[in-house]
DNA sequence: GTGAAAGCGCTAACAG
DNA sequence: CTGTTAGCGCTTTCAC
């Protein structure tokens, strides 16, 4: 039989009531009897029974979180980021993977509603139609989306300057007098790829040159992608100086292909990514990037979100992070360089 | 107000009792009073409660996990198998990050007993005292050990043959005329840093060659670690052909240290990693390592742990998956390649 | 400073 | 086929 505070007040004599009031460390309990009561909790290895006090409290201090991608270590770090604040603050993590995969998604969702989570984050796909953004409207509880956002909603995510960030990409390699550049941009269906995408086009217009559509490519974003990318541009004979990845994975199978066609980066080829992966700084070339704030997005989002929890009232505003380009190996010499 | 049994029941003026037989598809309800219920449900917006259900069943259908690291994606993709499975089965994942840290686990753990979860999996450390042995004997839930093991407690892991795989990679190197290895081994505290320790004696030992303790150094596991030590290396002026890294990561780190120092892999230096990390066959030059099935590893983990679940008297046995060398392009020509 | 009683939402046992 | 009753372990009144 598993300890309970019953259990205790039997041992001792003491009611359950006074036992619960001790082991919540709950004043007006003299000395005496707390001496009693929490050596005898201890010597029966008393565990307290979450789930029977949240049936009458009102919070259980757990959050749910679903990642969009469990093998991204993108997302790894921003959850590890939620953790982090998490643990500080004496919340329990529920967590699931929706492999981008909007119903997979509401599912979590619903789960961790029905497991009476206090609030939760959410890494989102953009939702094909109204679908996605009726069921977060109904939603009881407090949630912030993280990295990503969902038209209607923006107020409740924490943001890392999309449009800025590819702007700044774009702005450096128009400037250095690059016209044929490659992008291999993100998967459709996600805010980012949007956000990115508009980026570039203000760069370009900024810089009075006319962008070309055939230079875009839409990738899913993994490293073999990259690397079919290039495979396929070299193939077709396209003419280019720079490629702009989505991300530093995708740009991981740039860079492979690359080498494997003899041209040379810088060189021949500028290389950027998107996301400053711990691995990037390994590549060879050490990866350009956007260096984004992955694991203070995790914790930003985790402390908004327990704001949210602790005053329902409180109004949702959009928080904006900001990344900065990274120059590295993979870009030309003539910038200053960082690691 | 929340939507529960009870204004389900009020509102079609069925009783409570029926109204749950009906949301859990309980037989002997009639066509009819199915359907009333049902839709009721539906346009309330029911959500059920978990944590009310779980008051009175004995499982929550909920399991914990321990990471011993959130950053490193050995540790994500075996998590991303658990929680494959988990959703398969219909389970819910608790998640926490240990750091390493020995107390960190077993605090983690007794938040995850508290919760009443049916089962955990803990990646954990290897234990200074006898503390974490007593501790995990005295847990009254099914648990599995992922990757890893704890002495006294093998039969509970699920684990990838580390000694055989480092055996493999030392016998390969020694066969081939290898005599000043540099060894780069993982950080006290964990089984893995043991068991691959005693699977490079053994190649030794069986290749009779006598093994060098200076040609050894214990690291963290972090690409840093391994840039440094070849730096430190090479200052000192150590003579070594080859470099066996703990796990790819390390090996990262070493490879960039290499360039920078104008050695050239693997013709002045063959470099072997371990892991087999989606990256590594994206490194210039494409990484030789030992090829660990994670996914596979946390899939298992978790299926095993469900058997011990259901069946709590089931016994437990030790899983063994294997691992193998695979050999690209860090390593010598005269070897068969693969991708 | 302590105890008795009620009840959170649900499920199981027992009736009918 | 459906309803009544009890109770899971805890916290929250409300007493004394």
């Amino acid at each position: 039989m598993r300890t309970t505070l019953k259990t205790i007040a039997t041992a001792t004599g003491f009611s359950i009531n006074t036992v619960s009031r001790v082991l919540r460390n709950d004043t007006r309990i003299s000395a005496s009897t707390t001496r009693i009561i929490q050596s005898k909790a201890e010597e029966l290895g008393y565990i307290p029974d979450a789930i029977a006090s949240s049936m009458r409290n009102p919070r259980t201090r757990t959050i749910g979180v679903v990642s969009a991608d469990f093998s991204n270590p993108f997302f790894s770090e921003i959850i590890r980021g939620i953790e982090e604040r998490a643990q500080e603050i004496g919340y329990q993590m529920l967590v699931g993977n929706s492999e981008e995969n909007e119903e997979k998604e509401r599912h979590l969702v619903r789960l961790f509603l029905s497991r009476k989570v206090d609030g939760f984050i959410v890494m989102p796909v953009f939702g094909k139609d109204s679908k996605h953004l009726e069921f977060y409207s109904s939603i009881p509880v407090p949630f912030i989306f993280a990295g990503r956002y969902i038209d209607g909603l923006k107020s409740h995510s924490v943001l890392h300057g999309d449009e800025d960030g590819e702007e700044s990409v774009f702005d450096y390699l128009l400037k250095k007098g690059h016209r044929n550049i490659l992008y291999l941009s993100g998967p459709d269906g996600i805010s980012n790829t949007q956000d990115r995408d508009s980026g570039r086009q203000k760069a370009y217009d900024n810089n009075d040159v006319r962008s070309d559509q055939k230079y875009v490519f839409h990738l899913t974003g993994h490293p073999e992608d990259g690397y079919q990318a290039i495979n396929t541009a070299i193939n077709k004979s396209m003419e280019f100086s720079a490629v702009v990845c989505f991300n530093d994975i995708i740009a991981m199978g740039v860079l492979k292909s690359l080498a494997e066609n003899d041209l040379s980066v810088p060189n021949d080829v500028e290389v950027i990514g998107y996301d400053n992966l711990m691995f990037s700084q390994f590549m060879e070339p050490a990866l350009t990037t956007v260096d984004v704030p992955k694991h203070r997005l995790g914790y930003v989002a985790m402390d908004i979100l327990e704001k949210h929890i602790n005053d329902p009232e409180m109004k949702y505003e959009t928080n904006h992070l900001s990344s900065r380009l990274l120059f590295r190996d993979s870009t030309g010499s003539d910038k200053a360089k960082q690691r």
